[in-house]
DNA sequence: CCCTTTGTCGTCCCCATGACGATAAAGGGT
DNA sequence: ACCCTTTATCGTCATGGGGACGACAAAGGG
């Protein structure tokens, strides 16, 4: 090792929750050059002697004010291009985070400021950086997920609904789906989910049986999107 | 940028083929400390104008003598526990590589040596750094990805026989699979062979009609693997 | 010429799922 | 009290993909 290039290494997230029968990514606005004032994917520099994904894990707190809540945080890839911030050669190592809705205040901390941002109201070019791709991977590898595992309860609150989990794949998909088609395969699935035992109140309608995510890592069969045309991928 | 922390990055490949209905692993015997001796996934410092992607393919270049083959090159994860490396911080980004049995004769650079692994053979504490578990991640990578995509060509020669694609399948999922039920989902799959119109000679049995790999990107449905309890996934 | 080997087509059955009707269980208004 | 709206949940039916397996085709070898 006497010898290297040396590379800034940075975290970036991708934070997707769904609120308001929207998808929602979390932004914030860079309060430093470059891409000054522009909306950005929440990240930082990872320390010298900090794991990756302590550092993911770091940032998500930080942004979101919350310690590490119920949701879901995985790896989503890492983008390297030479050209891509011109600082200098930053390699990003991106994460994708699927949060409830828990009315995240977004603490400011070193980025101006910090919003929900509705995927449907983004416009091209509005994102700093290479973030508008690590976006769209991220979009597309949360629609994926949703098919062939439970992560969707990851947009939920701990106790929830058949009818609340049908309303994120809906979100998410920007589909609809058949009631009580969904409600036969989320139940019938073992592991999908765990009856609490209890029902909502004071809703509309005929209360509901409450669910938690179950053990289940995988769906199997997965539960796949109706027919519009699938994203190609490589 | 004024101050960061300095970081080294890498590429590491796992490289994988099928021969002798063997799934292979391409391995180098490491020439330098540490880990001097010890068998690794092969692998290089990234320029520092470097791509990562281009790192990757020129890794995959040198190491097996072949200038971006008919296989598969895909990232398949970022590494960067902080004593994953005890020369210092080096994150390395991960790539997975499907080839095809191309005799591949494994140039040596400065690899002290190279050569293909069947992946039974392999045990546990055998590989420098992390590079075991980054083998397990790109191995089950590659076996779901057997499932909903057409990849499974990507370990076969341009042209080939519906016979081959299963022995793909069977060697990488470690199943057998009924012929003929194989044959139907994947001649009844559109996008995924394409007839080139000639068939095999001088095999034993019946001549095999020949496909190339259609233009599709994902199977639709997915082709399942049997039974077997199923990996857990974060 | 038979036998073995391998490729390809066809049949039967079951289960998962899409489409959709019917019923249960709440609240709200008159 | 009654009806109406809303939502949850259970059933029914038809379709289609896939597992199990039989049958035939097309080569080579003794």
């Amino acid at each position: 090792m006497t010898e290297y290039p040396p590379f800034a290494v940075t975290v970036d997230l991708v934070v997707l929750t769904v609120r308001a029968e929207q998808l929602c990514v979390l932004l914030v606005r860079r309060g430093i050059e470059p891409y000054l004032d522009r909306w950005a994917l929440p990240g930082g520099f990872v320390g010298i002697d900090e794991d990756l994904a302590d550092a993911a894990t770091r940032e998500l707190a930080e942004e979101t004010g919350l310690a590490e809540p119920a949701g879901h945080l995985e790896q989503l890839g890492t983008y390297g291009r030479p050209d891509r911030d011109p600082r200098g050669r930053v390699v990003t190592v991106a994460w994708l985070a699927l949060l409830p809705d828990q009315a995240n205040p977004v603490a400011g901390t070193d980025a101006a400021s910090a919003d929900w941002f509705p995927l449907a109201r983004l416009v091209p070019g509005q994102l700093a950086f290479d973030h508008e791709r690590i976006l769209a991977d991220g979009l597309e590898r949360a629609r994926a997920k949703l098919e062939y595992t439970p992560l969707a309860a990851a947009f939920c609150p701990p106790e929830f609904t058949v009818a609340q989990l049908r309303a994120v794949y809906e979100t998410v998909w920007g589909t609809s789906l058949d009631p009580r088609n969904f409600h036969r395969k989320v139940t019938g699935t073992p592991g999908f989910l765990d009856p609490v035992g209890r029902s909502t109140e004071g809703e509309r309608g005929r209360p509901a049986q409450l669910f938690r995510r179950g053990p289940a890592a995988i769906l199997h069969p997965p539960m796949l999107r109706p027919d519009p045309p699938r994203p190609s991928e490589g």
